[in-house]
DNA sequence: CGCCTCCTAGATAGATCGCTCTAATAGTCT
DNA sequence: AGACTATTAGAGCGATCTATCTAGGAGGCG
């Protein structure tokens, strides 16, 4: 399957997205660390790097909101799924070495005023999380607007306290803000 | 006074990482765009575009941070506070079609795992952040641990609330964020 | 006036950027 | 086998990046 190039090609840049950003990110150095050979890129995205951008922030969009489900459904309540949530959040970032926040945050605000097909790639991923968490909001008995708003503010507590937890070193922020969330949430739900 | 260049230089660099970040800026852009010499940049800046980074972020967050004081102080509550300073974050964001939103965040994402002295700069404005909105909530009778866990929450939010904001070009994750902010804010206050 | 320091001014270096191009190879059909 | 497409491989182009370097102008002070 030569389409296992492609792939490699996409989950280095996503996981180099996710460290510097989307401009700090060169073609060169994508090739290099997927052992990939440079023409490849341009062949798979004839777009070049905007193309090659916005398929990785749809990507990894996607692998990281299968977080949502994979805790959510199997958690005995929405309350302490969130909780896992944020904790696993938290533990990930700090065995990264706090690098492995949001794969798309970073580039989000790079781009956001600058290219308008990965502004909407971002924007499509965060309107499927925020999709895909209203439905286990409304699921455990929320009203559906309630759900959404809170599931605004679950995605962003944890996209603002990434970006605390990233600058300071610390998990504090992501402990804190999983709390919060959390007592809302609870307070949310039908007696 | 000559120093009115390097203050020249200094604003527009923080207005162009707030748009573009902190890679995508170039010092030619900065000298162009600030009316100022090319060589009036390392004259200033002998370390180059970090010491320039780290001062422009410092100084920007120091103007951000000047909100706090500026808002919670003459308002009769903190939480009438809280929401009066989403809704101008709200205001604003939109007001420039959606670019000018945290004038830090997007730097802090690009350079947290990449430079050490741009992290800390990050790092000290978002700790005075804190401080300072801390002392806001404690001076309304919150106990002190639980006022920065506050402080937290609310500068999570906002950041947070921006991220999404931007990328989907739309003030709500503001106002939902903000009321959020303000409900635990109110029900942390004392009776 | 001459001197000294601060700042301006921009040419230029050396590296790296995204990208195009051609050619060779691998794999799959008829 | 032969023909055709998909993929690999990387040299090289023009542009742009940060940074260095030299030289000149402005203003205070003896």
């Amino acid at each position: 399957m030569p389409t296992e190039t492609k792939d490699r090609i996409v989950t280095t840049t996503a996981e180099l997205f996710r460290r510097q950003g989307y401009n700090a990110t060169g073609i060169k150095q994508i090739v290099d660390e997927a052992r990939a050979p440079f023409g490849s890129i341009y062949h798979f995205f004839p777009g070049g790097k905007e193309q090659l951008g916005a398929e990785t922030i749809r990507w990894s969009g996607a692998m990281y909101g299968a977080l949502v489900p994979a805790i959510f459904d199997p958690a005995p309540d929405v309350v302490t799924a969130v909780r896992t949530f944020f904790a696993g959040a938290a533990a990930d970032l700090a065995a990264s070495g706090y690098a492995d926040a949001c794969p798309i945050a970073t580039v989000a605000l790079e781009v956001a005023s600058v290219s308008e097909p990965l502004r909407e790639a971002c924007a499509d991923v965060f309107d499927g999380w925020l999709e895909s968490a209203s439905e286990r909001l409304t699921g455990a008995g929320i009203a559906k607007r309630r759900a959404r708003e809170l599931a605004i503010g679950m995605v962003a507590a944890l996209e603002g306290a990434f970006v605390l937890a990233r600058a300071q070193r610390s998990t504090e922020p992501l402990a804190v803000a999983g709390e919060l969330m959390a007592d809302a949430l609870q307070r949310a739900l039908p007696a």
